[in-house]
DNA sequence: GTCCATGCCGAACGTTTTGTTCGGTTTTAT
DNA sequence: ATAAAACCGAACAAAACGTTCGGCATGGAC
């Protein structure tokens, strides 16, 4: 599967990640994750899902059975934002989430009923 | 994957046909087949694409990955999150993006390869 | 009733593939 | 120049795979 291999490169690369830290995303041995990358070996289903799930993707994309490269670069930052913020743990997730609603919600004058965080 | 296994009996169900059937359709080996809807085996990443294309589906589905359904917390915080980073302007963005990736990614100072923002 | 085509399955065996470790080179930012 | 990080080839034990064999169950044909 030369696709899967050419897909993850580019997928990490869309992320601006290496694919060291992709691995370490997945929580995956690094040379692990590189043989897969390097089109050395395959993962089982399992590693597959946990793959596509991480990296914000479809299997389908990482298989080439689409074409949904992401190529707007507004788009690909907030793909990052989303796999990094995934990668959080409970608390810091909740803190970011609120810092950036902040920012986004300019000025509104009564701040209506707004969902704790 | 027991998922998968589910999957595979589920569309050949779908379509009418035995599993049987659907491992000649495929090309391939009927015990191989069988071995794959008992969740007792798993294809490797070619032979997945080609039952996908075979039965007319996705590996999106074959492996669950479609049915995400986001009522868990932690992935109606993410959503909350992209749709609040997606209204920001682009610097503001970048700057974000960057912030977030430094939490998520506890590491030493020396990024390695990585693209910048 | 007998036959046999079809679907389905467990066990077993030889082969292939994987995960991991080790060591080393290359790249990048200070 | 230095050090951290990224990257890669080789090698080996362990795991997973494909295939074959035999067996069981069902249903239609004769």
């Amino acid at each position: 599967m030369d696709i899967f291999a050419k897909k993850l490169k580019e997928r990490a690369a869309q992320l601006g990640i290496s694919n060291a830290e992709a691995a370490r995303l997945c929580g995956l041995d690094e040379r692990r994750y590189a043989n897969y990358a390097n089109d050395q070996r395959e993962p089982d289903l399992a590693t597959l899902v946990k793959i596509a799930r991480t990296l914000g993707t479809s299997a389908d994309y990482l298989l080439g059975l689409t074409d949904t490269a992401t190529t707007d670069k507004r788009s690909r930052l907030v793909e990052r934002l989303t796999v990094a913020a995934s990668s959080l743990p409970d608390d810091q997730l909740a803190t970011v989430v609120t810092q950036v609603e902040a920012l986004a919600l300019p000025r509104q004058k009564r701040p209506g009923k707004k969902t704790p965080v």
